[in-house]
DNA sequence: AATGTAGGCGGAAACGTTTTGGGATGTCAA
DNA sequence: TTGACATCCCAAAACGTTTCCGCCTACATT
């Protein structure tokens, strides 16, 4: 004998008002209640979760798909750990918990979420990574399982999503090189078929034209976001005629790559070429001299995530009248030395 | 009408048989079992996962328990997303999905992990940051879950685990830097209470007596295996008297504060001070010079660590006969700048 | 023709939980 | 005394799956 029945017996009373009691239901008098707690306590007895899910239809476990090839663990840098600590301060509240479900690495994105989605082992998702055209999210929406996206997209329909705020930066980083004398300012981004390479590049011709600087296409580079692609953006760089005097990184993990082929061309950073970077990525902490970049913080980040996704819950829509469907966050500038010079002084 | 109830229904045979030509059984007919698989494609028919644990009494999910707390994620840097794709290699052989468990920040682990284990969500447990007395091994043991864990304890009973060669590297890195005419050589560990603290110091102690150097306690610095440990630990190295020539850094990670506060203080690292570190971050990989360091492939520590695990479980055990109960794990060394120097040459 | 055997299938029980409908008891007002 | 009502609890059904047991058919063996 095992599980509730087991707790019925030794308190000798009917299995349905152990669960109750348990379960904070009324109809259970507040002696008997008081007693199942201390048995259940006692004999250390904790739900079954297949058979609570199998009579609930729900499981009380929202997932977390992340990825776990060589190349996102790489370029991830700690981001979901970040996030999950966040998004776990929410669920807590509502005694939800949160389990990460780490893509393998050859497997389809879409068929894995398939499959963890159809085994209903969790109530809802939250998915990463998203892709300009993500099948995930037409998945998700027709098997009506509630979900959350980091990372917008152009996939049909509209659906929860948290994202930073890619204009605001590159509007602002733009501003702060044009007010210390820079005019020509190279900006790196993903194809621009992706939708964050157009949305980033965009705010970035925007603002050159608002200050009459025209826009020039060859300043712009298109590589990976990884140390890899920093590396060759400073190769790139380094071809241009009429080389600029600041790059902005659309990823801060791009600076490591980026520093290193600089240096070794002799371009002293800080004096010679201004960078800005983005995002946080604790491994791009501790370049010298030291990065001016947008940070945010991820655990504020994973609350908003959190509340996004439940006010897309039936179930607990209620506690979040306001939860906004869709997110952009704001970043902060931490200024460093990459920047700190302007276009012209002596020095 | 939902499940295999349906898919019978659909196919107009009984849900017993469409269950046994879905789960490979002997006793359904060839042609049946083909129809069964290929209406259950077309319906995209997945199992319910609680239906079927609920029944069998296993999950086929195998959890890691990781941290989420703040200084965990600071310090994990891609741990155990790398070790992650091993594991699941080794996983998907036998159709066992691996989930994360982050443990909330504010929660005790131990509670964490009961409420885990006791909801019967998975088979089996890969618990890590093991602690010289960690409560969650008898827990395991007690509650008769298969686990395996990343680094030793000194927990009572004898239970699978994996862990770092800390020996091989003290030792090495003392031989490598006596090759170079050190002789007052320095060492980072955390208390000698952590059991990885004392193994560490002791290797270290015996090889450097092999050299017939007499060991000097003033070398051994215990502090935190982070960044802001690798400052103090320099912090503290400059104010010793008689100032080692070298240093080894039991986590690559303190490498990062060590340098900035060398820096700060005008030690060229490679020239006036050797500095060795171990386990691999890749946060550390980028160092100006580059670091010397012992590191190792997280994915093959995870393949180890996945047999490890399936070797002490029924089920499983068959197909990992010699599964090794205990492993060290060897690291490799990748020489960098960092130590590249011979003491006393001319430079 | 009778018997044995194997293959293939259906029926039903079981896993542990929540929930529903209703039954027993007690209290209060008419 | 009776009825109405609230309180507390029990019994049973249901969730979707796997598995055990036994039945049926077809075929081979005597």
């Amino acid at each position: 004998m095992k599980g509730i029945r087991l707790l019925a017996e030794h308190l000798d009373i009917s299995i349905g008002t152990v669960s109750r009691a348990l379960n904070g239901k009324p109809d259970v008098n507040e002696e008997t209640r008081r007693r199942v707690l201390a048995a259940a306590a006692e004999l250390g007895y904790v739900a079954n979760q297949s058979g609570r899910s199998l009579r609930q239809g729900e499981t009380k476990v929202i997932g977390l798909m992340i990825e776990s090839s060589q190349e996102a663990v790489e370029n991830a840098d700690n981001f979901f750990l970040g996030v999950t600590s966040g998004l776990q301060h929410v669920f807590a509240r509502h005694k939800l918990d949160l389990l990460m479900l780490p893509c393998p690495a050859g497997e389809d994105p879409c068929e894995y979420l398939k499959r963890m989605v159809a085994r209903r082992l969790v109530d809802a998702m939250i998915i990463s990574n998203t892709q300009r055209m993500d099948r995930r999210i037409d998945l998700l929406s027709r098997a009506k399982i509630p979900f959350a996206a980091v990372g917008r997209s152009r996939s049909a329909g509209n659906y929860p999503w948290v994202d930073l705020d890619f204009e605001g930066v590159a509007e602002r980083a733009v501003e702060r090189l044009v007010a210390r004398g820079h005019r020509r300012i190279a900006i790196t981004a993903p194809s621009s078929e992706v939708n964050l390479g157009y949305v980033f590049v965009e705010s970035y011709r925007r603002t050159l034209e608002r200050y009459g600087i025209p826009f020039d296409p060859s300043l712009v580079i298109r590589v990976k976001s990884s140390e890899q692609g920093g590396y060759q953006a400073a190769h790139e760089l380094l071809q241009l005629e009429d080389r600029p005097t600041a790059v902005i990184l659309i990823y801060e993990l791009m600076a490591i790559g980026l520093y290193r082929r600089l240096m070794e061309a002799g371009i002293r950073i800080g004096r010679d070429l201004a960078v800005i970077g983005f995002r946080d990525a604790p491994r791009a902490r501790f370049l010298q001299p030291s990065l001016s970049c947008f940070r945010m913080s991820l655990y504020d980040l994973g609350i908003a995530l959190g509340q996004t996704l439940l006010a897309n819950m039936p179930a607990y829509r209620a506690f979040y009248p306001d939860g906004g469907h869709n997110i952009i966050w704001p970043l902060e500038l931490v200024p460093g030395e990459s920047d700190a010079f302007e276009v012209g002084a002596s020095v």
